[in-house]
DNA sequence: GTCTATAAGGCGATAGAC
DNA sequence: GTCTATCGCCTTATAGAC
């Protein structure tokens, strides 16, 4: 039996990931069905079979990233310490230092450029980064901090702000320094928690 | 005399001005010299009169944009104090947070999309960030701190990460708490320095 | 289900009148 | 210098053969 999601040859799964591969090297308006069919090795008018629009391609990238999102966080609850989680999130962007100094942060740069748009999918966007803000957040709260909130937002805001710096100069330590330096402001949170 | 770059009527400065809107809004590749031509009232085949290519036009604004960050770090050299003057720039991304919240930090959005192309453009595209961080590192290195550079990406980054997830997440006040967030930061970092 | 051929429209860019 | 008219290409999307 196939999952309705992914027929016989997985074109449709092939189709989603060339589309995210080429979305976050190119952008969504400068990237054509033509490309990413051709990435997919599928004729260009066989996408419509598959998604009734281009936007709903594009839905189905961000909703595979969620998914990406939700095994990468899972993958993080086997580390017994919310401080340990937390380094291994953050250890995983300089993991990607040298595509995110190329393209950006997969997640960053899809989400500010559909943030801009106003036709619904500008609000879908922001799932993948509202995600890994409820979980910091809970991590963060497991350190007995009580503004856990905006002590998320200070730590993803340091990773995505790397990640477009790094991006932007060309250069993979520029998000590893970031990296190491959110490192060390993870344990003074820690530190100065009320957890005994 | 006419400057040769704002000629009568000054046509082509509302064109860099309106092309920096529309960039701003919609991104560089979904905007099209039409929608920049009817925003400053100018006939669409006139553009070509002013700018060889679309391209030519993206790079006046960039131009522009290292221009706009050039006087206001220059507006910042009549505060006395390094720590006031890293204050005052972090305190207009928090003067700009309706905007960011709705379309991102202009120099953020516009370096993310250029960077990932490969035609020049990507480099050029570096500049106006590349010029706050060079201001940035002096300010703190006036502070006494040796690793100005690394300290000045840690701001920066939470200046454009603090844009992006503001924007991502539809909240001013995203932008507001991490701008305050900043303040204390460059507090610390002077109060930790060795001028005395 | 899969693919080819093509429609319909919008884009950057150009030619040339005034 | 300024503007109109238009070209040629590329894009999304559809119709219909197999």
């Amino acid at each position: 039996m196939t999952d309705s999601t992914a027929p016989r040859g997985g074109k449709r799964e092939r189709l989603v990931t060339s589309a995210g591969e080429r979305l976050h090297r190119k952008g969504v308006a400068a990237t054509t069905l033509a490309d990413i069919a051709q990435a997919a090795d599928v004729p260009v008018g066989n996408v419509y079979y598959y998604f009734k629009t281009k936007d709903d391609l594009v839905r189905a990238v961000l909703e595979a990233q969620v998914d990406q999102v939700e095994a990468m966080l899972a993958s993080f609850e086997t580390l017994p310490q919310p401080v340990d989680r937390l380094k291994a999130l953050v250890r995983r962007w300089d993991e990607m230092r040298d595509v995110i100094a190329r393209y950006g942060c997969p997640f960053g740069t899809l989400a500010s450029e559909l943030d801009r748009r106003d036709d619904g999918l500008d609000l879908e966007a922001a799932g993948p980064i509202r995600r890994i803000l409820e979980w910091a957040e809970i991590q963060i709260r497991q350190l007995g901090q009580p503004d856990a909130r905006e002590l998320a937002i200070t730590l993803f805001a340091g990773v995505q702000g790397g990640a477009l710096l790094a991006g932007a100069l060309r250069d993979p330590n520029l998000m590893s320094g970031q990296v190491r330096h959110l490192e060390r402001w993870i344990d003074t949170v820690a530190a100065s928690s009320t957890q005994s």
